[in-house]
DNA sequence: AAAATAAATTAGGTAAGCCTAATTATGTAT
DNA sequence: ATACATAATTAGGCTTACCTAATTTATTTT
């Protein structure tokens, strides 16, 4: 029961990984200090002793990029992260604005066994809280077809199926304009000049969204 | 969301409480070594971190006690600790010899929020698996009075309501003895000679338990 | 292309929590 | 009371993961 990956390394694996999803290829020194909060020294110190354990691979003054090996695990924290979250939820009665602090700390208890345990007590989760997808045991996705309802038509009746953006303040913005997950939107029209989508919810109220928000609601065609 | 208490802090309190628990007065510095698998003169460091923090009372040669703060604070790492076990066994699958290790790690994950909303969840249980009692959210026990079957008599009838070791080798032994928290023990003669029990089961099975396992077998009269 | 700016790295340090080896206290037996 | 054994402490080190300051490398701007 020896800890293979300290906790430091997760919290870099998993930065890196998020990181490459966001911007895609290499990640820098500076955005990685910027992400986990810590002096860009730091950063070159840490990752060198990462690229020795070949948890990832370094471009010296380029940046790095996971490797496989390092691949799985930030997937495999990003799993246990999503299915506490689903746990606080949807067991705990906690907000979706409420989890992810508490899931920060869950993620690192090693256990395959609790995680799958957990997972099946949960009913086999595809998505958290937010819409995001949960891997599996061996780091798959179920990929879905969402994109931002910025990307959407006039007309377009879609399924709201997660966020690209995961701040409180924007959660709580959705939580307060009674938007949730699984809502039916309908892009009655969009404002040529700003952006701004007008869109009717679940059939009944209607409201106006900020470009700004509707760049981060990710949506399906229904 | 600062860490107040180190992971370290948390494991060293928890083990002052407990051996403080079983042996009464002041802790040496050397049981406090072997209980946390760490060298003697790394525990004499770090109790004199500690009693600087007024975690502990600390008297140089003598050993150590829990102040009133570090009581409290190592009383709500157990809360936690039992808590979860309750959660693993109940909610989880979880066999009573297996949720030790795992609630290890759960027990230091910080937020009051978190435990509080798990005990309602749970629905305020007052022990855990193996029968320790849950301290409440301020450190205080329900006590009961259970004492070690040893010390009771023929043609007693009790009740199972805890262990006094925990090891994994007991509590197996108990499950492969088909012996469960709960059950009806009555005492239908004692061994003089070396202690054993006779002892039927809910009214079922005759069994002979060995002194080593009467000692403890923890248990209240009917 | 040179100069200016921004990003990354190197060098040298720190704190936490552990270690071994050497020394000093304490408790026990004679 | 002295000698012996056991327990505790001190001294000096190590590793992990961080830091600041100085330097080097890369990218922009002029």
């Amino acid at each position: 029961m020896k800890k293979a990956t300290s906790l430091a390394e997760e919290n870099y694996l998993k930065a890196i990984y998020k990181l490459h999803e966001r911007n895609g290829a290499m990640v820098s020194t500076s955005a990685l200090a910027e992400s986990l909060q810590v002096n860009a020294a730091s950063v070159t110190d840490f990752i060198k002793k990462m690229a020795a354990k070949k948890l990832i691979s370094y471009e010296k003054s380029r940046g790095v990029m996971l490797t496989e090996k390092g691949r799985l695990i930030a997937l495999s924290i990003i799993r246990k992260h999503r299915l506490w979250e689903v746990w606080l939820v949807t067991n705990l009665g906690f907000k979706w604005d409420e989890v992810h602090e508490i899931a920060e700390q869950l993620e690192h208890v090693i256990s395959d066994e609790l995680i799958e345990q957990l997972d099946k007590h949960l009913g086999y989760p595809k998505t958290d809280p937010h819409g995001d997808l949960i891997p599996d045991a061996k780091g798959r996705f179920i990929k879905n077809s969402s994109k931002p309802l910025l990307d959407c038509a006039a007309g377009d009746r879609v399924k709201f199926t997660g966020v690209a953006e995961h701040s409180n303040s924007f959660l709580q913005y959705l939580t307060r304009s009674n938007i949730k997950l699984g809502d039916e939107l309908l892009v009655e029209s969009i404002e040529e000049f700003d952006k701004s989508f007008q869109v009717k919810i679940n059939n009944k109220e209607r409201k106006l969204l900020s470009k700004e928000v509707v760049k981060n609601l990710l949506v399906m065609l229904l």
